[in-house]
DNA sequence: GTCATTTATCATGC
DNA sequence: GCATGATAAATGAC
């Protein structure tokens, strides 16, 4: 049994499996709210991490895939974008 | 399955790919980085089984026996201790945080 | 030296 | 067929 779990762990990456929505939403409104500065610290990384049910790792590279794939083609992102930037700017004003 | 690039012309080039000298603003293009060969991977692992940290002796032998530079295999052995640990802080987070066992 | 990061590449999901 | 998460080279701060 332990060989089993131990083997699933190690080739754990093999296998990636795409983050729920919520953890997504979660995460995509952080980094359109901080768009001039996406770099979360480490606490802000932990607590994220704990909402989305994710570890920091996964974090991490969510964020660094993130500000590459945006940096490479904001033009695909603007949809996204704007839907994110409406979403906290109505969290703002109540 | 390893073409490497660095090998342009010759082999024995030690450790730099820009010019210095000459060019005053260089743009200092950021080398493209270049997956290591199955062969390269195994030498590095087996030499960093015995220690995690290299000597410069063997640094430079294992960069010519490998057809890297001695640059690339220091910025190797450093990702490979990274990911060791790595590799213990998941280990630790997955054994401790789950109720298996 | 460590370590967060950038970038390209890999492997998978759908 | 690309979107996406994870990893592998390479850089730079410290």
């Amino acid at each position: 049994a332990v060989m089993i779990l131990r083997s699933r762990f190690l080739d754990a990456r093999r296998k990636r499996r795409n983050f729920n929505k919520q953890a997504t939403e979660i995460l995509n409104e952080y980094f359109y709210s901080h768009l001039s500065n996406p770099y979360p610290s480490e606490e802000a990384k932990e607590e994220l991490a704990k909402k989305c049910g994710i570890t920091v790792s996964q974090v991490s590279n969510w964020f660094g895939n993130k500000r590459i794939r945006y940096k490479k083609n904001i033009g695909k992102f603007q949809e996204e974008a704007n839907i994110y930037a409406a979403k906290t700017a109505v969290t703002a004003t109540n | 399955e390893n073409t490497n690039p660095s090998s342009s012309g010759s082999a024995h080039s030690a450790t730099k790919e820009p010019a210095k000298g000459a060019a005053p603003n260089a743009p200092r293009t950021r080398k493209k980085r270049c997956p290591y060969s199955k062969f390269q991977i195994r030498e590095l692992e087996r030499e960093f089984f015995f220690n995690v940290y290299i000597n410069k002796e063997k640094r430079l032998q294992l960069s010519r026996m490998l057809n890297l530079t001695d640059r690339q295999v220091k910025i190797w052995f450093q990702n490979r201790r990274m990911k060791e640990k790595k590799l213990s802080r998941d280990r630790l987070q997955y054994f401790s945080g789950n109720p298996l066992l």
